[in-house]
DNA sequence: TAAATAATGACTGACCATCGGTCAATAAGG
DNA sequence: CCTTATTGACCGATGGTCAGTCATTATTTA
């Protein structure tokens, strides 16, 4: 009876049509009427597709997570050493420019979710943690087959992600150095194992 | 010659008369003309004493860490267990009634270091950090004095803020249970360094 | 079958309410 | 009477709404 669109398509596009102008300038010093302008749409469509204007950072954080995911994957199977598989699984978001623009909205996101943070978005990073708790897992079990680690690291888990989340707002907030922070836990969990293991 | 107001004690009775305010909805919610009034003053009088409103909340954070670094410092001689002292380090915040107000605040604040962060907020957190690196280093020291924990315990603090950090965000946008987190991270710490001291 | 008409979802931008921030005027102390 | 403090009316900008328009497809009609 009438036009029938890909709603879905049409969000992600009116949200990637403005990625490079929130990476620009922060979500912040975004307008509705920048939005729509860039996107090339009407102010009220942006509206038809969107709950506000928190929820288009949302969107292109879907597809980076996604994106970050696949990238998180391709870890596992490496021929390294788990350590350095492990120092890659928190080092590479801060490693290359692309890591950088995630993270850059990735951090918009993660202030919407300590203050505009709905159950969806909460949701959301629930999912997103499962995640990379399972990633992490896969990189551990591995080493531990190949006797490099304990089965103990396995309770490191948790806190592993929990660090590497801090990690990302210190490196923001207090400008520290991540290859040296995740360096260092690394290097001193790894002593402490080895002195566990030489027994 | 005329009216002298104690400016630095004003800034903060504003910013504390406002502080339930603040607590309630987030920063988001409140309007300057509702601080204003919660403060009895009027609105032009507000930006006497901040630059913005997000100076507001950074007034009001300045003096809760200040509480929050008196609290820390207690712990240090504390007639505990090293474990203990760190389990209280990172849990106190998340312990009782007053830290969980302290916290939703400081969330907000977090939020606001990540988006709209100058350098006299990325200086304070700076000093923020080097301060909770110090008692940290303290609790560690007499730790190592009592033969309780291994010299490179010291290796670890900063990874350990970080986690703290991360925790912070955590136990908000998906609801970590944080004495869990902490006993989970404390406790195979310590089993790592146990063993290797029964080498 | 083709034209006419109806139906419906997509789209729009003028409009509105609200809010952060400014400033000219006023008050008050010394 | 000068200096400092205070104020709230005012302003521009912005997020969000909604009544109306448009484009496409379904249905009817001849």
């Amino acid at each position: 009876m009438a036009i029938i669109v890909n709603k879905e398509k049409k969000r992600r596009n009116i949200a990637f049509a403005c990625k490079d102008l929130l990476l620009e300038n922060g979500i912040n010093e975004l307008t509705i009427a920048q939005i729509a302008k860039t996107a090339g749409v009407g102010k009220g469509t942006i509206y038809e597709y969107f709950e506000n204007k928190e929820d288009i950072v949302f969107e292109i954080i879907t597809v980076f997570i996604a994106e970050y995911e696949h990238r998180l994957l391709e870890i596992v199977d490496e021929k390294r050493s788990t350590k350095e598989k492990l120092f890659h699984f928190f080092y590479i978001i801060h490693g290359d420019e692309e890591g950088h623009k995630q993270l850059r909205i990735y951090r918009e996101f993660l202030a919407i979710s300590m203050t505009h943070g709905t159950r969806e978005i909460m949701d959301f990073n629930r999912k997103c943690r499962d995640l990379f708790l399972d990633i992490l897992s896969q990189i551990i079990e591995k080493g531990v087959e190949n006797g490099e680690i304990p089965e103990q690291a396995h309770d490191m888990k948790s806190a592993l992600l929990t660090f590497s989340l801090g990690l990302v707002v210190d490196t923001h907030t207090i400008g520290l150095d991540p290859k040296e922070e995740i360096n260092g836990l690394l290097n001193t969990l790894f002593n402490f194992i080895e002195m566990k293991e030489k027994r």
